[in-house]
DNA sequence: GTGAAAGCGCTAACAT
DNA sequence: ATGTTAGCGCTTTCAC
């Protein structure tokens, strides 16, 4: 064995031809004779030749890498968006490169940049919770790397976005609450910096309102959203309310938990006197005591959607086609279970 | 703006100097004019010079990307091994690839060959429980592509290896169970081809052995260890047995959510009639009710040392260094919750 | 139908 | 201290 994989000069030596030729051959290329092509195929098979993608890539300054950034792949929802996204990539002949911002800007500009390095063909990224400026997107953008917002999006940069109707959602299971009979109904929020959160914050709003139920400040609380902790606390503060609530919507499963934890744990039943519904429909939401309601997100769609666009892109930029920016707005649904249902069999609406 | 970015050519005719000269000064270089330098980095700036790295992997044939593939991503064991791996690649400035295999056979053989196209500097993978042949992997070391085997691993490959003491901790969690005062001790596990699956099996096996009690085959069931739907039905079936098990250890969490939920259903309590430990620490497992004791995985620690493992090849075969395989068996560790220990608050062993 | 030459952007070896 | 030359492996002109 030599010390080198087989390059095209060693099959056009050892066959008296040039190196074009045998190109020509490898690559289903016109003008070329079939008994050559024969000899050449013959022989790259033999000497077991691989094209060596590093001279194609430089060639083409092409890499069909597409970088993804986001928060927390161990998050349920992350990960399902991951997945779509690798899948479809796979399917145009796009590898997935992964990066984590544990919702640090920082750590997000930090991605960008070793993405640049790694010459990635175009960017999805979800916003990390701290993100207030978007020039490190921008300047992706002009040197001609298109970025794709998913879930985690800003007004601020213009580009393509993949977003679930969260408004639709958190109306959708706020009005559940007020079907089942429920009228003092809380919210569990967090930061309203991410659109994701003022969007359910405002579907919660816009429910009551439609139901001629008023809003009541003491009713809404803030936490980080993250853990299951935060959510038994602020669940137990509003059981200690002089008028505490007969439901609560948390703009996450996890929070929900602890709150369904809080209310077992005040000697109170779900959902009899207190129901709750979360977002998300984190794995774990189906396996606890009661089973939650959640609101589904379309994660692997998502995923999915957002490699067709980019890639999209990425080919109109290389044929110097215009692009035009899309927002996808993709539907949630509820998941009905006994957290909001009571013994009721849970179903999917 | 000029149609393409900036190369060393555009810098050079600038300045009036030639190509290497500014290569130089960019590269930190000895032999060049402080005077040049200071001119070129400053030019350099202003034209916002990026380095074209297509050129540089060319040149080296190098592209500092480590490919991964695992069986699902949206594993809450997987994700955090990849968290590990892609925090540990990051600073040594790799970046990392991801595919995924579904537990396919088939498919893991296409990541392979997606990512010989990728040009990765080498492997990190988790085998899929159907695969059962090697050469793609070998044929990798033979491209001096150097493979790291993750937690699902074979005997039938020479390579680095992670694994995680899966006896030990299945010894362990079963050893716990007999502590606690249990005697007839059930075993759910899945097929036993791989290797942590055998082990785990070989665990409960052992703690048996050497407590004096006798392995009843009647106690021992087979799933697919995947949905907590098979627990349920396997724990029903072991609950109608004459002389039911007063215990059980499931090979994974979420065949020990489902089991839990079956005693539940039947009119026994957890863990007084019948005592419940899983295996792997899933997310959920200490939000459900009771919360689930369980076998700790160091999931993040582990793609962390297999980092670590697989740079060290790498460049070991750079430098035509030998290689030396190594394996690499992290510890596991029982996190104690009501599941086994009733009433009392939960203890991490 | 095939070969010769050029070039993608960069760096290392060799000259001066 | 700087310039010249060559080459990484491949494809794409352009000749013949």
């Amino acid at each position: 064995m030599g010390k080198h994989n087989t390059r095209l000069k060693d099959i056009a030596d050892k066959l008296g031809i040039s190196i074009p030729t045998v190109s020509r051959a490898l690559n289903d290329k016109p003008d070329i004779g079939i008994e050559t092509k024969r000899k050449v195929m013959e022989l790259a098979e033999e000497m077991h030749y691989q094209r060596n993608e590093f001279a194609i890539n430089f060639k083409n300054q092409q890499s069909f890498i597409i970088g993804v950034i986001i928060p927390q792949i161990v998050h349920h929802f992350f990960s399902n968006i991951i997945n779509g996204i690798i899948t479809e990539a796979e399917k145009f002949g796009y590898s997935v490169m992964i990066f984590q911002s544990n919702e640090s800007y920082h750590s997000e500009l930090k991605g960008t940049k070793t993405f640049r390095k790694s010459m990635i063909d175009g960017l999805i990224i979800s916003l990390a919770d701290t993100t207030d400026d978007y020039s490190h997107l921008s300047s992706l953008q002009e040197h001609k790397i298109p970025v794709v917002l998913i879930d985690k999006v800003t007004d601020r940069l213009e580009a393509s976005k993949i977003v679930c109707n969260d408004y639709q959602g958190a109306y959708d299971a706020t009005s559940h609450l007020i079907e089942v009979g429920k009228r003092r109904i809380a919210h569990l929020t967090g930061s309203l910096t991410p659109l994701t959160t003022r969007e359910r914050y405002r579907g919660y709003c816009d429910a009551l309102k439609n139901n001629d139920l008023k809003l009541d400040n003491e009713l809404i609380r803030y936490c980080d959203l993250v853990s299951g902790e935060e959510g038994y606390q602020e669940m137990k503060t509003l059981i200690s309310l002089s008028n505490p609530p007969d439901a609560i919507f948390c703009a996450t499963d996890p929070t929900a938990i602890g709150a369904i934890n809080a209310v077992k744990d005040s000697g109170l039943k779900v959902p009899e006197d207190i129901a709750v519904i979360g977002f998300s429909n984190w794995s774990m939401s189906s396996v606890i005591d009661p089973p939650l309601s959640s609101v589904i997100q379309p994660d692997v769609e998502m995923g999915e959607q957002a490699v067709r666009l980019i890639i999209e892109e990425i080919e109109n930029i290389r044929n110097d086609k215009p692009v035009v920016f899309k927002t996808h707005v993709m539907k949630t649904a509820l998941i009905l279970r006994q957290s909001t249902l009571g013994k009721k069999e849970g179903v999917n609406v």
